[in-house]
DNA sequence: CGTATTTGACCTCC
DNA sequence: GGAGGTCAAATACG
C-alpha cells in the first residue's frame, strides 16, 4: 500500500468508504427486519432493497480488488496486464471445442488427459478464516505439496461441466496458529444463471486495454438468493464440513456459503458503529503476477 | 438414489 | 524424474 500512488490509494479508500457504508445500510434493514417480524409485507419489500444492497457491497470489494490490482501493476514497475487475458483460453469456448480430449462435452479417452492450467493465478488471498467468496465451489482433489506443512485443496466451479465454467481454486493452510489459509484463484467464472454485477474499468496506464472484471453471485434465480440469505442469517441450514486432516489432528472448514457466513460472524470482530465500523482484520489480500501486495487494516 | 467427497492413478511441465 | 494438477472409481452422505 504505501507505494500506492495517492490517487490510486485515495480511490481505494474511497472505495472501502462506499463498502462499509453500504454495510452499514444493509445492517440497519436487517436490524428493522427482525423488529418488523410481523408485518409480512414490510418484510418482503425490505428483501429486494437488502439484495440490492448486498450485490453493491460485492461489488465495491470487486472494485476495491481491482483498484489495488492496477496500482500494483504500478508500483512494480510492470506492463498493466489485464486480468482476464492471462488465462484467456479458460474463456474462450472455442478453445475447448477444438481439442476433444480437453473438451466439458467428449469424455476423455483416457484417465488423467488434460491441459495443465496457466500457471498465473487470477487473484490469491490470505486469510486467517475461510471467506465467502460468493461462487459454489466443488473439491476435485488434495495434495501435499512439497514446501507445505499442509494438505492442499482444489476446488473447480459447481457450474464446471454445466455451463463450462473454468473457474479453480486452490485452498493451502499455511499457518497452524492462529490458523492461516492461502486461497488462490484461477481462470474467471462464466457461468450464467446468476445475479451478475460486471463493471468495466479503464486501466490508468492505458486506454486501450480495459481491465473487464466479473463478479457473478452464485444464485440462480432470486428465490433462490433469498432462501440462502434466510439460512445465513438464521444459521438454520447446516451444509457438510469440509475435513482437511492435518499431520496430526483434523481440522473441519466450511465450504458453503451460509457457513462461511457463519465462520465470519463467529471469528470477526466487528464494530457496528456508524462512523467507525471496522472489520478488524489479520487478513492480507495478495493479487495476481505471483507478487504479494500486503493490505493491513 | 442422486450428489458430493475422497483418494489413488495418471498426466503435464519443469 | 519428480512435483504438482486433474481424473474418475469408490465411497459417503442426505
Amino acid at each position: 500500500m504505501e507505494n500506492l500512488p495517492s490517487n490510486g490509494r485515495k480511490a481505494i479508500e474511497e472505495e472501502l468508504i462506499k463498502g462499509r457504508d453500504i454495510a452499514n445500510q444493509l445492517l440497519e434493514v436487517l436490524v428493522l427486519k427482525s423488529n418488523t417480524r410481523h408485518h409480512a409485507d414490510l418484510e418482503g419489500s425490505m428483501l429486494p432493497f437488502a439484495e440490492d444492497l448486498v450485490r453493491k457491497v460485492l461489488c465495491s470489494f470487486t472494485n476495491t480488488l481491482l483498484l489495488l490490482n492496477t496500482d500494483h501493476c504500478y508500483s512494480s514497475n510492470h506492463a498493466v496486464i489485464p486480468i482476464l487475458t492471462k488465462d484467456a483460453h479458460f474463456q474462450n469456448p472455442d478453445h475447448i471445442k477444438d481439442e476433444p480430449c480437453k473438451s466439458f462435452f467428449h469424455p476423455r479417452k483416457r484417465r488423467g488427459c488434460y491441459k495443465r492450467k496457466s500457471s498465473v493465478p487470477t487473484w490469491e488471498t490470505n486469510n486467517s478464516i475461510l471467506m465467502e467468496d460468493g461462487y459454489e465451489w466443488r473439491k476435485y482433489g488434495q495434495k501435499i505439496t512439497m514446501n507445505a506443512k499442509y494438505l492442499r485443496n482444489y476446488y473447480r466451479c459447481t457450474h464446471k461441466y454445466d455451463e463450462g465454467c473454468p473457474a479453480i481454486k486452490q485452498v493451502q493452510r499455511i499457518q497452524e496458529e492462529p490458523p492461516l489459509y492461502r486461497t488462490t484463484y484461477y481462470g474467471q467464472h462464466n457461468c450464467k444463471g446468476s445475479l451478475s454485477t460486471e463493471i468495466m474499468f479503464e486501466t490508468a496506464s492505458s486506454s486501450e486495454s480495459p481491465m473487464f472484471f466479473s463478479f457473478s453471485s452464485p444464485f440462480q434465480s432470486k428465490e433462490q438468493y433469498q432462501l440462502h440469505s434466510s439460512s445465513v442469517f438464521q444459521s438454520a441450514k447446516q451444509e457438510p464440513l469440509e475435513v482437511i486432516p492435518d499431520d496430526d489432528h483434523v481440522v473441519h472448514k466450511q465450504l458453503h456459503s451460509s457457513d462461511y457466513h457463519l465462520l465470519c460472524e463467529y471469528e470477526s470482530d466487528f464494530n457496528y458503529s456508524r462512523h467507525g465500523t471496522m472489520l478488524s482484520s489479520a487478513e492480507s489480500v495478495l493479487l495476481v503476477n505471483g507478487n504479494s501486495l500486503h493490505f493491513d487494516g
